[in-house]
DNA sequence: CGGTTACCAGAACGGATGTTCAACTCATGG
DNA sequence: CCATGAGTTGAACATCCGTTCTGGTAACCG
C-alpha cells in the first residue's frame, strides 16, 4: 500500500480535473502507466468512490419480476458476462451493495458457505463497526482453501466491515454422525452456532446437485451424491440438503453435518442467497419458492431463468 | 433534461459494473455514442458524484506557501492549462470546492464582480439550502451580459444552491456622483446592500488595470483610467479601485459607484478572492498583501507568480 | 558470487472513449 | 407547401486508456 496522499492527488487531477494520464505524468515526473496504476488502485482500494444519485438499478423490472413471483423482500441484479470470472465480479460488487444496504450498525450477520461471497470482499469499503459480528453458520474442510470455506468467508468479510469475526472450529462434514456429534458438543462450537443461530441476517450460497454448481458436492464421494437425489436433494445450502418442497432431505450426511439446520437457518429473519450460473438455477428457485430464502442476489442470466422456471412450474403444478 | 432514470442505468453499469460504452450500448438499445452522451450528462448534471477520499490537495506546498506568505485563511490552487478555458473551467471547480467548504447553511453571501466566479457555477450539485441567501455586493451594467455581472453572477449561484437570491436594482457605474447617491438612496437599494454589508463569505474576483485583465476596466473611458492609475490605483474588487497599500483610491469614479465601500467590503469576516492570469497577478497580490482578501481560488501558474511577487516585494521593501 | 525469486518499470499494442461533422427530424413560420 | 433553424443522431476519426510483455533491479539464499 503506497502513499495514499500520491494517490489522492491523482485522483483529483484526473477525476475532479479531467487531466489525462499523460498530462499527470508530466506534472508530478511518473509514466503514463505509473498514472494508469495509480489509478486503478485509488479506485480499488476506495479512495476513489464513485456514487450515482439514481435509485433506479439497471435491471429494475427484472428485479421487481422475481419480488413479485416468489415474495421475496428484495432483489439484486447484475449484468451477465460470457466471460464468467466477470460475471462473478459484478455479482460480487452487486451483492457489497446489497451488503450496505442490510448489514445494521450492530448485530450478528451469519455467512454460509459460497463461491459468490468470496467475490463481495473486494468491493466492500465501509466505515468501521465494531458492535458488528460475522459468524460461520458451519465448519469448514481442511487443506487447501479455495478461498470460499465458511470461516474464510466470515472472517474476510468480518475484516473488510471492520467488525469482530467469529470462528466454528470444525469440520463442515464430520466423517461419522457420532464425530459430528462430538464437534457440536465442543463448548466453542457449540457457542459459535447459537451466536449464528440468532443472526440477523444470513449470508449464503445456494448449491445445485450438479458437480460443477457446487463447492461441496464435489467433496461428498459419488454413492453419497446419489443416495442424495435418490432422497430428493435438489440443493444445499451450506451442506444442508433440501428437496423440491424445501424440507431437509436428512440421512446420514445431513447427520454428519457441523452447522445450522435448516429450521435454524430459517429461522434468521433476512436471508440473502448469493449464486448464479445455469448449474444453480434449479437449486435457486426451490430455495426461493420454499423460502428456504428470502432475499437473492444473482445475474440477468439466472433471474431470467429463474423467472422462467418460476412459471413452468406454475403451468405444470 | 432527460429521464434521471436512464441516465442512472446507464452510469450504474459503467461505473459500478465497469461495462464499456459498446456493451451498455447493446443492451439497451443504444448507440455507443449516446451511451458516451448520456455518461457525460450524468456527470455534468451531478448523478454520478466522484469523491476522493484523501485530503491531500495536488498542490498542498504552494497552497501552504501562499497561506504563510501571505497571511492566508485558505487558498485552493488548480491545475494550469495551455488552453485558457480549460483553466478557468479547473478554477470553477476549484472554486465550487472551496464554497461547499466554506457556505454556511445559513446566513448570507455577499457575491461580486468576476469572470471567474461564472465558471464555477456549472461545478455546483448542492443539496438545496433554503436559509442561505445569495446578494450582490453592487450593480450591474445594462447592454449584453457576459455572464459576470453581479446580479447575474448572485442569481445563478443561489440557484445552483437552491438558496434565496436578492437583487440590486441599480447600475455599478452611475454617470454622475449625484446620479449614484440617488441611487443608493433607493429603499430597495439601501436594504441589498446592507444585507450584503452584513454578509458572512465575501466571494468576488479582484481586476487589474490592463485592459485585458478586467471586466470593468474596459467600461471605463480611456481618461478615467489613465486618472485612477494617477491616483496609484493598481487594481479593483467590484469596482472600488484600491492602491498599493490597499487604501481606496477615492476620486470622481470612486464616487459614481454603487455598491459595498473597500471598507465594507472588509468587514466581511471570510473573503475569498476567485481570480487567474498573468494579468492578474499585481492587483491580486496587493489584495492579498494588504489583507483586503483573505483567501483566494487560482490556478498554479498563478499561485507561483503571487509567491514570486511577494519574495521580491520583500527583497525591495 | 551466481542463481533464484519477487517485484517494479515502461514500450507497444489493441480496444475504449470523446469529438467532430454531415445527415436527419421535427417543429415553426412564411 | 417549402424554408428555416434548433436539436438529435450515428459514422468516422483522433486521442486516450488498460493490459501484456519484456527487461531491469533488488533482496534473499545456496
Amino acid at each position: 500500500m503506497e502513499s495514499r496522499e500520491l494517490h489522492g492527488r491523482v485522483a483529483r487531477l484526473h477525476y475532479q480535473h479531467g487531466m489525462t494520464h499523460q498530462e499527470i505524468g508530466e506534472l508530478l515526473g511518473l509514466s503514463r502507466v505509473k498514472v494508469t496504476r495509480l489509478l486503478a488502485d485509488a479506485r480499488r482500494s476506495g479512495i476513489v468512490e464513485i456514487r450515482i444519485h439514481s435509485s433506479a438499478s439497471p435491471f429494475d423490472e427484472l428485479e421487481a419480476a422475481l419480488v413479485g413471483r416468489f415474495g421475496l423482500q428484495q432483489v439484486w441484479i447484475a449484468p451477465s458476462f460470457a466471460d464468467e470470472r466477470r460475471t462473478a465480479d459484478s455479482v460480487g460488487m452487486t451483492g457489497a451493495q446489497c451488503l450496505r444496504a442490510l448489514v445494521p450498525t450492530s448485530g450478528t450477520v451469519a455467512v454460509g458457505l459460497s463461491s459468490s461471497v468470496a467475490a463481495i470482499v473486494p468491493h466492500v469499503h465501509a466505515e468501521p463497526a465494531p458492535d458488528l459480528g460475522f459468524v460461520p453458520l458451519a465448519g469448514s474442510w481442511g487443506g487447501i482453501s479455495r478461498g470460499m470455506n465458511p470461516h474464510e468467508l466470515a472472517l474476510r468479510l468480518g475484516t473488510a466491515f471492520g467488525a469482530r469475526t467469529y470462528h466454528l472450529p470444525a469440520p463442515i462434514l464430520a466423517s461419522t454422525p457420532e464425530a459430528a456429534a462430538a464437534f457440536r458438543a465442543d463448548p466453542g462450537v457449540r457457542e459459535t452456532m447459537q451466536l449464528a443461530a440468532g443472526a440477523d441476517l444470513l449470508i449464503a450460497g445456494v448449491g445445485g446437485m450438479d458437480p460443477r454448481s457446487g463447492i461441496l458436492i464435489d467433496v461428498l464421494g459419488r454413492s453419497e451424491q446419489r443416495q442424495l437425489v435418490a432422497n430428493g436433494a435438489v440443493g444445499d445450502i451450506s451442506a444442508r440438503f433440501f428437496d423440491a418442497a424445501g424440507h431437509s432431505v436428512g440421512g446420514e450426511v445431513d447427520e454428519r453435518v457441523v452447522g445450522l439446520s435448516l429450521d435454524e437457518l430459517t429461522a434468521i429473519p433476512h436471508r440473502v442467497a448469493v449464486s448464479f450460473g445455469p448449474h444453480k438455477v434449479h437449486a435457486l428457485e426451490t430455495a426461493l419458492r420454499t423460502g428456504l430464502m428470502n432475499m437473492v442476489v444473482t445475474d440477468v442470466d439466472t433471474a431470467k431463468a429463474l423467472t422462467k422456471a418460476a412459471s413452468d412450474n406454475r403451468k405444470s403444478g
